[in-house]
DNA sequence: AAATTGACGGTTA
DNA sequence: GTAACCGCCAATT
């Protein structure tokens, strides 16, 4: 049980960003996850903040289906227009009011029963 | 050192 | 269903 507060040493950083990167390179095409549940695969509960930031600055990033994360409630990356035409691309329809359809199309890493 | 910021999550109203 | 808070943590100001 980890208690607050709860600092990341540099090499937890490290595999922190490593991990976060493995797990996005394996979202399936036409499906999206969260923040929140990337962090916490890696260990990580509480950071699911640090996931946006290591997607947004990691250069490893450009090549992985980053576009397939989103937020619990089905937003997507402020300021990047262009990831709602990725996913529609593969299939992800969003509901009207701008979000992802979940229900439908969240992923859950090898935990699921859909895999 | 203190306050602010952000590709977030959860609870409450 | 939406919106407003609060909590969380590393980086930045």
């Amino acid at each position: 049980m980890r208690d607050y507060p709860d600092r990341m040493t540099p090499e937890q950083a490290r595999a922190f960003r490593d991990d976060v990167l493995n797990i996005v390179a394996q979202i399936p095409r036409g499906r999206v996850t969260t923040y929140g549940f990337i962090a916490a695969l890696a260990g990580w509960p509480s950071h699911p903040r640090m996931v946006g930031r290591t997607l947004r600055y990691a250069p490893e990033a450009e090549q992985l289906p980053c576009h397939r994360v989103v937020t619990i409630v089905g937003r997507t990356a402020p300021g990047w227009g262009r990831q709602r035409t990725l996913l529609e691309e593969e299939g992800v329809e969003f509901k009207p009011n701008g979000r992802v359809d979940m229900d439908r199309y969240l992923w859950t890493p090898r935990l699921a029963t859909d895999e």
